[in-house]
DNA sequence: ACATATCAAGTGATCTAATCACTTAATGGC
DNA sequence: GCCATTAAGTGATTAGATCACTTGATATGT
């Protein structure tokens, strides 16, 4: 199993592709040509092709349009990325997972406060807009806002590599923060929390929107834990 | 683009082949019905089938043995994983990717010297003990060796999450590690920084372990840095 | 009895040629 | 100018076949 295996046809399609993309100067949203001329000029049958396209398209480098075409996607640029096979994490990898955002996101946040520009700050306010609008209604669109929250913080740090890492775990684990977010006692404190650390992120208190960031993820971890131990 | 695309037949079987894998009790590894059977049990052709088999071998949640099988891959549990595209990484993003491993790396290797136990100190050892040997010849082994000691130290510090984060930038970078190995002035002193680390975590000292591991890690970031100003 | 070579069966890999389903742009009518 | 229809181009899938590889069984030789 530690071999490697014969490469084949469809594996060197799909490096050409890569190579294609490439050299073209692509950048995500680009078209690219149709299944037709990329067989023909690859001179193989689409069905070969469209493995390697199938192939590209599980890893986000490309988006198969049904009718329309064949774009670059934007994950191409990614150095990681979320397994899309998930579909369950098991309740000891989800405690993991919790530890992973405690042990990255309070310095991230801390990042934040040290490198917060106007229009970033501008998106983590608009997060919290909507995250307040919903805070009576709709569990999905409060989530989704919660998660933007996560990810503009992320984002502010100014590390591609980090970012790319926060949003990784929190996408594959979207179903369980659902679920964690209605288990979580209070809708309001969520919120708060989140508040407190847009304040100190505001403040540019770096070390207080990190203890702000931690607390409010013990504060998740602990609930779940909870609820692992007294399940209802 | 922000549209969910019209789910296709390819997606269905995908979900299904997942299904299939989890209802089954499959572990990584084991040996699943071959494409005639799969293709006949889900009603679908072949090449259509191969579409779906290409977008979980893209993602390590299968592996297709050309004359043997399909097997399960090693990466069906994961939820982070390293993107196979990634041909080259831009100088700006390789900066990243040490600060990430910099944020990453050292409070792992505080919680591995508090977790140590006596097989996976064996492995650690093992691994330097490999890189010594390797010193004054073959880059690929050396390369492998010290990935190794970095990967190891990283899953005794006893999160499957981190490890895979740290797994992964690993092996995104493979390429710009070996030139990083290769401009590093002194293979030894990189040994002897393993060293250190090491040292650490077998006398249990977490902090100094940290410390270690960071001290490490940031001259490897100011070999590169220097590189990047003087280029060769 | 054991080792080696050969063959058969089962496996993944790819092709050929066609049809179906969708999107987008162009054209015509009001 | 707006709306509806049509045509052209696109991705999606089929059916049926052949090719290339692996593994296990059988036969042969020592």
């Amino acid at each position: 199993m530690s071999e490697v295996a014969r490469p084949t046809l469809s594996d060197a399609l799909t490096e050409r592709m890569l190579e294609l993309i490439r050299t073209g100067g692509h950048r995500p949203g680009d078209r690219l040509p149709s299944t037709r001329e990329l067989s023909q000029r690859f001179a193989v049958t689409t069905p070969t092709l469209r493995e390697a396209l199938r192939r590209l398209e599980a890893t986000g480098a490309i988006e198969l349009r049904h009718g329309s075409g064949i774009y670059v996607g934007a994950a191409i640029e990614r150095l990681v990325l979320p397994n899309p096979n998930m579909r369950e994490i098991r309740t000891a990898q989800l405690l993991e997972l919790l530890d992973a955002r405690i042990l990255i996101e309070p310095p991230l946040a801390a990042l934040a406060a040290r490198h917060a520009g106007s229009e970033e700050l501008a998106a983590l306010k608009h997060a919290l807009d909507e995250a307040s609008r919903h805070l009576g209604g709709e569990d999905a669109e409060l989530h989704d806002a919660n998660m933007t929250f996560h990810r503009a913080t992320a984002r502010m740090a100014g590390n591609s590599v980090l970012h790319e890492v926060v949003d990784s775990l929190l996408t594959v684990h979207g179903p369980e923060q659902r679920e964690i977010q209605q288990i979580f006692d209070d809708r309001r404190r969520d919120h708060d929390e989140h508040l407190t650390i847009l304040e100190a992120i505001e403040a540019r208190d770096a070390a207080r929107a990190e203890e702000r960031m931690r607390a409010h993820l013990m504060d998740v971890k602990t609930v779940v834990e909870h609820r692992m131990k007294s399940p209802r």
